[in-house]
DNA sequence: CAGTCGTGGCC
DNA sequence: TGGCCAAGACT
């Protein structure tokens, strides 16, 4: 295998030619020409993308941006608004956390996020990863990512088949030596797009990347069963009843879910808990009609099945949970929300 | 540390 | 169809 500085001015050059055109990304070529990326817009993308698909990420970014174009402004904004935005991007403890990272920008930093990884570490939701990608990316410091992509890449580089999340550390300490003191931006963004177009979990590009004469994983064979993780659990299925409450008006009946747990923060539909054994405890009395189909939804660690109960109910009468909402769009809601509202549609 | 926390696309 | 996977963080 080569020296890490040719290694890493062979990707960069590689990256100068494949870049992938994204809305939160400077091009290499004007970036080299002194064009900085708004660190703002790199934090948010790099939120987003956490465990999420850039393909997913992007009609996203454009509605925050649009809607709050600086840091301050989204600071400013009204809980709900930023919930109601997020709303089916999921993990939702992501917007949690990027009012109260934007809001700590502003209180502790003046308004600007810090050009150092130990002060972007301490902010709300960014973790050793996004920290990277901000001192990176947008201030041009070299430090070391390590996403997805990276782990990827590593083990396949240098041959290693200690499972994850164990090798975390030794994958880090291996990527720490092939970062670069010239670019670090570009090389961040370089080694992943490297993962996320070269070097993919199943059928890798191996002949068009820039590594493969100096990667141990694809000259002993095994770079395609790289990395190695160790094995998940079965997810269990669980049941839950979603009541949906129209009222005479079209006013819906809908409850704010606490800030933790799972879809924390989130409008919904009132409900029984979701385990093996539901139980019934309708929002408001009504003349209940389950639909005939149950909403089915996955999450990262169970099944659900969701009976779906409708009812159309007076304008007197007061839930004993929720609040009706005048103004309601399914847009709004998290995912399995929608899904339940879709089929009651039918 | 292992569990929790969403969703859509892919094969 | 069902499991895997995606620019992880938090507890």
């Amino acid at each position: 295998m080569r020296d890490p500085a040719t290694l890493s001015a062979d990707l960069l050059s590689w990256y100068d030619r494949h870049a992938r055109a994204m809305p939160w990304r400077v091009p290499p070529a004007a970036r080299q020409a002194g064009t900085r990326p708004d660190p703002y817009r790199v934090w948010l993308s790099e939120v987003m993308l956490q465990q999420t698909t850039v393909a997913a990420v992007r009609d996203y970014f454009h509605r925050f941006t649009a809607r709050w174009p600086e840091v301050t402004d989204l600071a400013a904004a009204a809980d709900a608004d930023v919930m109601a935005e997020w709303a089916g991007l999921g993990y939702y403890a992501r917007a949690r956390n990027l009012l109260k990272c934007a809001r700590a920008v502003v209180a502790e930093h003046d308004g600007r996020f810090p050009a150092d990884h130990a002060a972007l570490l301490a902010l709300p939701g960014v973790g050793p990863y996004t920290a990277a990608a901000v001192a990176a990316i947008a201030f041009d410091l070299p430090e070391t990512v390590v996403d997805g992509n990276v782990e990827r890449v590593i083990t396949r580089l240098h041959d290693v088949h200690t499972p994850l999340p164990q090798a975390k550390l030794e994958i880090t300490a291996l990527a720490r030596t092939l970062t670069p003191q010239a670019r670090p931006g570009d090389y961040a963004q370089a080694i992943m797009d490297l993962g996320a177009t070269i070097c993919t979990p199943r059928n890798p590009a191996c002949g068009l990347c820039p590594w493969r004469d100096d990667c141990a994983g694809r000259l002993a064979g095994s770079a395609t069963d790289l990395p190695k993780k160790t094995p998940k659990k079965p997810k269990p299925i669980r049941h839950g009843i979603a009541y949906i409450a129209r009222r005479v008006d079209g006013a819906y009946l809908l409850e704010r879910r606490p800030d933790s747990g799972l879809l924390g923060g989130m409008l919904g539909w009132p409900g029984s808990d979701w385990n093996e054994a539901p139980g019934e405890d309708p929002p408001i009395r009504a003349e209940w009609k389950a639909l005939n189909t149950e909403a089915r939804h996955t999450f990262t660690h169970f099944h659900l099945r969701l009976t779906v109960k409708t009812a159309l109910v007076p304008m007197d009468r007061a839930p004993a949970r929720g609040e009706f909402h005048e103004e309601f769009r399914p847009g709004d809601l998290p995912t399995v929300m929608r899904k339940a509202f879709d089929l009651a549609q039918k």
